[in-house]
RNA sequence: GGUGAGGUGCCUGAGUGGCCGAAAGGAACGGUUUGCUAAACCGUCGUACGGGUUAAACUGUACCGAGGGUUCGAAUCCCUCCCUCACCGCCA
């Protein structure tokens, strides 16, 4: 969330960014600042009260100690007389902090300076394409259908085990996903990740923590012990810090994990959703990194420059996009799409999402660092996917078919154990 | 699922009503000494929110799992909840 202190030192300049990512209830801004306002003279006068009890009581126990009981008996009254203020002041107190931190949590990130105006889709701009999109001969097939015909993929089946949207892969299939992974995870490792395999299952705080609750409780499954599904490897994997402070020399942490993610989507069926393209589980290896405040873009560059080294090595056709204010997460402050092109169906599919949230998420988790003997201040944090898995799955089937069969790219072939499908 | 124990600072761990934001030890950091390393010695070593200041200094309040209660006064007593650990049962 955002922080009052700036909020308060740049209140127009806040109102002019939230405006620019198209948040629409302005109000909340001047009400935040309002109950600012009131807690602080609350407290004022809730430690003023409290510090008359506090020497009070100490002067009663030295009276008592002494025997002057008279004296201590008057104090006490005088105390009593005291507390009777106080517990209506805590009570209003309590309800304005509550109040603030609702408000507070309303309000998204604010988007960075070169976040390009734009309310929709269709308003992201494409910073870079790369990648050849490849001409397919003419009996060229969406990946469903490779699917079925290399006996990669079963939808129906997974239907009859879980329902729509739990494909499961079977034979070449399974292995190639397999080898996908195995590859993200080395190369991430290799770019200096230190690798976790995290709880698929998260608890209410830590889906807090990264800013799926509030509100989007209803895109996560949730079990009978009130735990949630994660939606993605970044919920547990940013949570590793929650309420920790770091050295500044621990910075930056990069982190990188694989795990299935769990996605109702509810109400999301439709065109889309054939295939591969929208499921409500699928594998995902995941990059997050906690970094020093003045590194937060120089290490977004970086990730970006990972990901598009890793669609240069798979050999799809790509583009990076970047987010219009209106497109962007509630918590993030810029984003880059990737899309890879899936030439079977003339379409662009994302693939991963990297995100800079500043200091947004770390001030929900406390994620903090010192600097020599500094006070503690908060991290920048930002995760990327690297990759989604099905999408480029069948990104690759579309792409590499042949007459012959399907291609793996050179870079999985050791992975995957041949060089064709 | 059953039974028992327990949650104190970065860690270990003392503390059963006022002198406790909290002993002691360890770790870490700074320094002295040393040819180097180690050892030894000295010092520093919580967080949040207020007040105050150009900034500090300084100062108030809160925090010993969370929330409530008793009391003039709570880490310490009572209640509720959460969590962890151990053993048994079941099981990969």
């Amino acid at each position: 969330m955002l922080q009052v202190p700036f909020i308060r030192q740049n209140t127009d300049f806040v109102k002019e960014r939230l405006a620019f990512k198209h948040f629409k209830e302005l109000e909340v801004v001047d009400e935040v600042l309002e109950l600012d306002d009131k807690r602080k003279k609350l407290t004022l006068e809730y430690d003023e009260t409290q510090a008359q009890v506090n020497s009070l009581s100490k002067e009663i126990g030295k009276l008592m100690a002494q025997g002057k009981k008279e004296e201590g008996e008057a104090q006490r009254a005088a105390v009593a007389a005291l507390k009777e203020k106080l517990g209506p002041v805590n009570e209003a107190l309590n309800e304005t902090e509550a109040a603030l931190h609702n408000a507070l949590v309303k309000l998204p990130n604010l988007p960075a300076a070169i976040v390009p105006a734009g309310k929709t889709p269709e308003e992201n701009e494409v910073v870079r394409q790369g990648g050849k999109i490849p001409d397919l001969y003419a009996g060229a097939v969406p990946h469903w259908d490779l699917a079925k015909q290399y006996d990669l993929i079963d939808f129906e089946l997974g239907n009859k085990i879980t329902g729509s949207g739990f494909p499961v892969f079977k034979n070449k299939g399974a292995r190639l996903q397999r080898a996908l992974i195995q590859y993200f995870l080395d190369y991430n490792t290799s770019n200096g990740y230190t690798e976790y395999a995290p709880p698929y299952m998260v608890n209410e705080t830590s889906a807090y923590g990264t800013g799926q609750l509030p509100d989007k409780e209803g895109q996560m499954y949730l079990t009978q012990d009130s735990y949630f599904l994660i939606p993605t490897a970044e919920v547990p994997v940013t949570n590793i810090y929650r309420d920790e402070i770091l050295k500044d020399t621990d910075l930056p942490v990069k982190m990188t994990a694989y795990s299935p993610c769990f996605r109702r989507e509810a109400g999301s069926y439709g065109k889309d959703v054939r295939g591969l393209n929208r499921v409500h589980q699928f594998d995902k290896v995941e990059i997050v990194q906690l970094v020093h405040p003045d590194k937060s873009f120089e290490a977004l560059d970086e990730m970006v420059a990972h990901v598009e080294a890793l669609l240069n090595q798979l050999e799809l056709p790509y583009r990076i996009l970047r987010l219009c204010g209106g497109d962007m997460s509630f918590a993030s402050a810029i984003t880059y799409d990737f899309e890879v092109y899936s030439a079977a169906q003339q379409k662009w599919l994302e693939v991963s999402s990297v995100s800079n949230f500043e200091a947004y998420q770390s001030n929900r988790m406390k994620i903090r660092f010192k600097e020599n003997n500094g006070k503690p201040q908060l991290v920048h944090s930002l995760n990327g996917s690297s990759l989604a898995l099905p999408r480029i799955l069948a990104c690759m089937l579309e792409n590499n078919q042949t007459i012959e069969g399907i291609q793996v790219p050179t870079v999985l072939q050791t992975y995957y154990g041949s060089h064709m499908i």
